[in-house]
Parts: C-alpha cells; structure tokens; sequence
DNA sequence: CAGTGAGCGAGCTTCCGCTTGACTT
C-alpha cells in the first residue's frame, strides 16, 4: 500500500497526476462535493447561528467508504481539491467525513496539471483555510435560504412545484425583460445611399455615411446626382490591425460553440467533456484564460514550427469576470502539436475550434492598410466614401476568426473590398445608384449562450452551472427555446440607373428567429411577482453584493454568520408579510367587451396553462373558455386573436360516418377524424376548409402511411414493419420499436422476432433521475389500455 | 394535437456548486 494517498476532484485528473508521482502516491477522486445540506427545511438551524446538518448522499457513500479506508492505511493523506472557495470547502469536507488526523493531512494546492507544478505543490503544503471555508458556507447557506424560502411562496402564490434562486431567478428576468424590450421597440424606417462606381475591375463601392429618414430626402438626393459629377476628394491610407482573443473560458467556448457550430451549451460541455477524459484537452470548466508557462512554450514551438517564427507573439491574458476564482487554466489542447484528433464529428470540431483558439491567442497580429476614399458630388454637400482593406499579414488570422453575435444584416459594406487604384482629383464614372429602405433593428433575443455570457458579466453562476441553469429555466417552464417564423414586411429600393430614377417596392422576411430563449407566460408572471416583492433578491447586482461579502469573510475580515443574520432578518420578514399580505399572481389582463354580447373578455393563467375567457365566473351563463396557442403571450395578445380562437375547432363535415373536425394544436392545425390527426397543409387556411378539402387531406396521408408499410403480419394486424424518418422499425401496437443495427434486412423478420424485440425494451422512458415518478406513474397506470404510450 | 378553469385537502415540489455516469435520440 503507497504511503501517500492524494485526493484530486477529477479522476481524469487523478489519473494524470498518479502518471507523474510515482508508486510512493495513490491518487484518487472525490467526485466533487462529497457532503452536501440534508435536503429537509431543517437543514439549517437559524436559531443556532446557522449551524448546518450535512449529509453523505447515496451517490457519494461508496465514494467515501473507499476514501475512508485507504486514508487510514495511508501515512500521510494530501488533499489537493481547487484552490477556490468550492475546493477549499471539499477539503474541508473530506478531513471531517473521512476522520483524517491533523498531523497526518495536508492541503495543497495547483493551478496546472503538470509536472513541475504539482512537484511544487507537495514541497510547499498549508492548512486548510477556515476562512475560505467559511465564506462557501455562507455561499451554500444563503442560496439554500433563498432557494427553499422563495420557492413555497411562488407555490401559495402562483403555482405549485415552481422554484426560485438567486441564479435562475436572474436569468428569467433578463429573458424576460428583452422580450419586452422587443414588444415595445418601434423599427425606424430609413434610407441608405449606395454609389457603384467604375466598370469590371475597376468597379467599386461607396456609401453616403448619413441616411435620409424620408424617402423624399433619398430621391432627392439621387436626383441631384442624375446630372452630378463625382471626383476623389481625399484619399488616406493608414496601418490598421487585429489581434486574436484569448484562449477560451467555459463561457467563451460555449459561445464560439454556438455561433459556429450551433452547439447548445450542454452540447458543447459534454463533448468537452469527452475530449478531457481522452486527455486531449485541459479542463473545461473554467473562468481563466491563463496558461501555464509549459503550455506557452508548446505553443510558441507548435507556432514556429509549423507556420514560421514570424508568426509567433508571447501574449499574457488578463481575465474580465470580476467574478473569476482561476483554480485552473484556460481551456487548451494538452498537446499543441496534435492538430487533430480521433473521434467522433462532434468531439473533432471542438478539438478543432479549441486548438485553433489557444494556438490564435499566441500568435502576432494581424495587419491591414485601410483606404479611405472621400468622394465629391458636385450638386450636393454631402460626400461620398468607399472604404477598401487589403490585409498586410495575416497573422494569426492564418488559424482562427472570433465571430460575433450581430448577424451581418448590414454587411457588404464594403470592409474587405479592394479598391483599384485611385488619386485626388480623379473623375469617376456613376453606374448605378441605389436609395434602399432599411429598418432600425430591435435588441437580440437571447440564445443560451449569449445568456451564460451576460449572467457571467453580472458576476452571477459559475462555469459548472452555467449549463445546468440554462437548462432548469427551461425545465421549469419558465422559459423555452424556440424557432420563430418571421413577418413580410415591404421596403422600397430606388435606383438610378443611366439617369433615370426607378421605383420598387420588395419585400423581406424579418423577425425570424431560430434556438432563440422565449419567455412564457408563466415565467413572465413569476418574474413580475419576485420583482414586486423582493425586488432586492432579482436584483441584476445582488449577487454582486454578496460575493463582495463573501470575499471578505475569505479574508477573515468578517464573521459569516454575523453577514447571513443580516441578510436574514430582512428576508424572512418579507417572506411571511408576502405570504400574508400578496395577493395569488395569474397575470390577469381584461382585454375589453365582447363585440357581440359585451360580456368581458379576460386572459390569465389557469391550472392547464393560460386561457382566455368570455363571461364571468358568476354569471349565469357558464363564461366560455379557450386556451391560448404557441406563440400567443397573455400580455400581448389581442382582442381579435382572442375571439379568433373561439372560432375554432369547428366541424367541416362528415367522412366515413364520422365527424372531420379542424382545430389547432400544439404543431399547427389539424383535421380530427375518427380520433386520428391530420395536418393541414400550410397553404390551407384552418378557418376555411371544406368538406372535399379534408377529405382529401385525409386519404392522402392514408396513402402515405401505406407506402410505409414494408411488412405486415397475419397473426396481428397491429403489428407493421414501417419505414420511419430514422430508419425501419416495428410498429407494435402502440409500441414502436427501433430495429437494430445488424440486423440487415428488416423484410425477413418473423413475428415472433418482432416480438421479442418489443419484449426486450425498456418499459418506462423516463430519463429524470428517479423522482417523479409518483404521480405521473399513478396516473399512467389506469388508462394505459388506451393509446398513451406516445414517444416525446 | 380533445375537453378543462370553483374549492377542498393530502402530499409533493424547491436552492447553487462540485463531480460523473447512465440513459435515450
């Protein structure tokens, strides 16, 4: 048995560092945290200054158990968790779960997994900082009194199972506030002067920097051009250059990820995820962009050697996140001279973007000269630019380009042309001029990573939450991702051309959207409720505040229980005033009088999601209900669109004996016939369908249902083989089920082997771990004979 | 992919951060 046991939190770690200590060092994980707050409300004793109960959670126990017993055979047991706040407490943990002696524990800390580093690390040990302890327990015990005080009001107050954090709840408020922000954002219509100047390679463009807000002003202007003369005014060139970014951080790389390979941040980390324990890259979650002085000097070789020395610049990178806590590096290939790796599509191109990106930031700038052309019209003021750029060097520029998040609606601007050769006083020819209408754009909605990049600007989450936040927003239903159909909107061009003016009108799709971050209704309430009543809590800056608080009692310059009972006092105050005192929130808005009858038309939020309703409660007449469709919101909906949806479902006539009803449903309208759905054409308008129409529509997809078949059976006639959009499967009753790889040729399969195939799958689909299960289990359990079992 | 929406009550839900797996598509 070694003499020395070393605790890392990583086993891809442990694993690596085991490789450079030799026999004399066991190294293994704690996974993490290895305690955590019992899950009761009684987990914090407030009358007993915040004194906490822990716990070892099942998943942890076999974890511990073995730490445990190879600490009491080890001579000398070194708990190596991060240098931060986190790590510092998980030492912590581990010397009081695991019993370790004072004269026989040490605490070491390293900011890199390399040799030298960690060597450095064992020749220089200290304690375990009880003050760094003490500000994660302060952490730890305001978010759980946040959390687990917050969370049953919105359950009295709003709906049941809602939850509410110092984290998520900041999140939905800033999704919820750019929605609005959209809804009230008027786009300002203006016009913008393109000159085309010269012929085939001379050709060139220019631009008039202002815009005319009237088209008067636009056509203006191209008419005192008809007869204009046009010369260079000024011409100036001057060096202009670019640099590379830094290497990434988790938030950058889910950002890079996203923009460039459509990654959902999920998606990116746990492909990142893959790439480490294969040991091609250093860890991913971090909020450093620092890298270790082994690493600059890979780089700088890689750099030399497979583009040039010229190529080469040592760079030092300064993290921007007041936030950050730097226990690791930057993420990094961990050998620069392996370009490229093995793997799966997915884990090569995040290998790719990640090697590019830290190779980049050490590599020199990039140099351009920039012409700018100032251009006289003779019958006007105003003048005319064209702006050219021939790169010089490309620099870095040879490896990687940062992208951004405005999409280039206004691009061919003209940055990366060339222009021909041209001196002052030179006469140009017009060709072509064009006024066009272009529209002021309103503030992007947010895609899940450029949220983690404003939440990690606030200072608020880390980078092992950022990907779980984004996701428990969502789980909530406070929040979904979604695409989103644009509008038609016209815009008018004017063109002069051989000194005629011409008029056009097009027409341009705007406001589409794809994997874009939507309020729900129900988000929308939540957030206003927090807003009215703890404002202090939803605060953009309270996290800030606190972490401010936090880092003081790291430095022993205050007492954490002293800075949770302020924070408390106040809390808890407001949330039994709240819980007396608030009226229930279901985002009620009165949209006005029914047109027909007067009666009241109203939309809140009711057991099954938000509705409209015509009448009221006590009434006479039962009022009339209609839930609201995707895309329809309670604060902005209509009272046209809420009457629209009273109209529908709507019989339209009568096939096979059986009614054919239209309605629409969650994926566009449907025809109902016979308990079978049928999508409507998107040419087809719901409101107006006929008889003939839907009958058509149903045979039609009867057809196509049939072309599916390749097989089917005589001892069942619910049993098919059918061609899915995925590949053969079987159609079991009302199982499907996917047929398997080696099997070739589906057509041969008997119905016995279909059989079995349906016997061996997994009964239940449930992927959440364990919990909930009670109600949904009940409930499935008595109609099962019915058609339930739908695949999501 | 229907229909529903009042109120009662039991028993449930919930936080953030540190780690992987074990799942399905």
């Amino acid at each position: 048995m070694a003499k020395n046991l070393l605790i890392v939190e990583s086993p891809a770690k442990a694993k690596t560092i085991e490789g450079y200590l030799g026999k004399d060092f066991t190294v293994k994980s704690s996974y993490g945290h290895i305690r955590d707050l019992i899950k009761s409300e009684d987990a914090i004793d407030i009358g007993n200054n915040f004194a906490q109960k822990y716990e070892v959670p099942a998943d942890k126990k076999q974890v511990v158990s073995e730490l445990k017993k190879l600490a009491k055979e080890a001579e000398m047991v070194w708990l190596a968790s991060d240098e931060d706040r986190e790590g510092e407490a998980i030492s912590w943990h581990l010397y009081d779960t695991l019993d370790l002696k004072e004269s026989k524990t040490k605490r070491i800390v390293f900011h890199e997994i390399t040799k030298p580093a960690i060597l450095r690390a064992i020749d220089n040990p200290r304690t375990i900082n009880y003050n760094l302890v003490n500000a994660q327990q302060a952490r730890r015990v305001l978010d759980r009194l946040v959390g687990f005080e917050l969370s049953p009001v919105l359950w009295k107050k709003v709906k049941p199972s809602l939850s509410a954090g110092r984290v998520q709840s900041v999140a939905v408020r800033l999704i919820v506030e750019r929605e609005r922000e959209i809804n009230k954002f008027k786009a300002e219509a203006s016009f913008r002067i393109v000159a085309l100047f010269g012929k085939g390679r001379e050709a060139f463009r220019a631009e008039l920097p202002e815009r005319f807000a009237q088209q008067e002003q636009a056509e203006q202007f191209l008419k005192d051009c008809t007869e204009a003369l046009f010369s260079i005014k000024s011409l100036e060139t001057r060096p202009t250059k670019r640099s590379p970014a830094a290497p990434f951080t988790t938030s950058t790389l889910q950002q890079e990820a996203s923009r460039k390979l459509g990654f959902s941040v999920s998606r990116t980390m746990s492909v990142a995820q893959k790439l480490y324990e294969s040991g091609f890259i250093t860890y991913m979650r971090t909020d450093s962009v620092n890298l270790s002085d082994v690493a600059l000097n890979a780089a700088a070789q890689e750099i030399s050697s497979a583009y040039g020395s010229q190529y080469y610049q040592h760079r030092k990178y300064k993290t921007k996140s007041a936030n950050a806590q730097e226990a690791h590096e930057a993420i990094r290939p961990t050998y620069f001279n392996q370009h490229t790796i093995d793997g799966d599509n997915a884990e090569k191109r995040l290998y790719d973007l990640i090697w590019k990106r830290a190779i980049a930031s050490q590599m020199s700038e990039a140099q351009f000269e920039k012409t700018t052309a100032k251009i006289d019209v003779s019958t006007r003021k105003e003048d005319l630019v064209a702006i050219g750029e021939v790169m010089k060097f490309d620099g870095f520029l040879k490896v990687y380009l940062e992208s951004n998040d405005d999409e280039d609606d206004n691009a061919q601007d003209g940055d990366n042309a060339i222009l021909p050769p041209l001196q002052v006083g030179q006469q140009l020819t017009l060709q072509e001029m064009t006024a066009t209408e272009r529209y002021s754009r309103p503030p992007a909605r947010y895609t899940e990573a450029s949220l983690v990049k404003k939440l990690e600007e606030l200072g608020i989450g880390r980078p092992s939450t950022y990907a779980p936040t984004i996701s428990t927003v969502q789980n909530r239903g406070y929040v979904v991702k979604e695409d989103r159909e644009g509008k038609q909107r016209n815009y008018h061009v004017l063109t002069l051309k051989d000194k005629a003016i011409r008029q056009e009108q097009k027409t341009e799709n705007t406001g589409a959207e794809r994997s874009k971050l939507f309020p729900t209704d129900i988000g929308a309430v939540v957030n206003d409720f927090l807003i009215q009543h703890f404002e202090g809590i939803v605060d953009y800056h309270f996290t800030a505040g606190v972490e401010k608080e936090f880092d003081e009692i790291a430095q022993g310059m205050k007492e954490w229980t002293e800075m949770i009972r302020n924070f408390y006092q106040p809390f808890h105050q407001n949330v039994e005033s709240t819980i007396q005192t608030a009226d229930k929130a279901r985002g009620e808005r009165e949209l006005g009088a029914h047109p027909d009858n007067g009666k009241k038309v109203s939309v809140r939020i009711g057991r099954y999601g938000p509705f409209v309703q015509i009448g009221e409660n006590d009434d006479e007449e039962k009022p009339a209900y209609a839930s609201l469709r995707a895309g329809q919101m309670l604060e902005t909906i209509t009272l046209e669109d809420a009457l629209e949806l009273f109209k529908l479902p709507k019989k339209v006539g009568v096939f096979e004996d059986k009614d054919m009803t239209v309605a629409i449903g969650k994926f566009g309208p449907y025809i109902r016939h016979n308990n079978s759905f049928y999508s409507l054409g998107k040419d087809i308008d719901p409101m107006n369908v006929t008889e003939q129409q839907a009958i058509v529509i149903i045979e039609d997809k009867r057809k196509k249902d049939a072309e599916k078949v390749i097989k089917t059976f005589a001892e069942d006639p619910d049993v098919k083989i059918l061609n899915g959009r995925w590949g053969p499967y079987i159609e079991f009753g009302k199982l499907n089920v996917k047929i398997p790889k080696e099997i070739k040729d589906p057509q041969v399969l008997s119905y016995d082997e279909c059989k079995a195939l349906a016997d061996a799958m997994p009964k239940d689909g449930k992927k959440s771990p364990g919990k909930t299960s009670t109600k949904p289990a009940a409930k499935a359990t008595k109609p099962a004979a019915k058609k339930t079992t739908k695949k999501k």
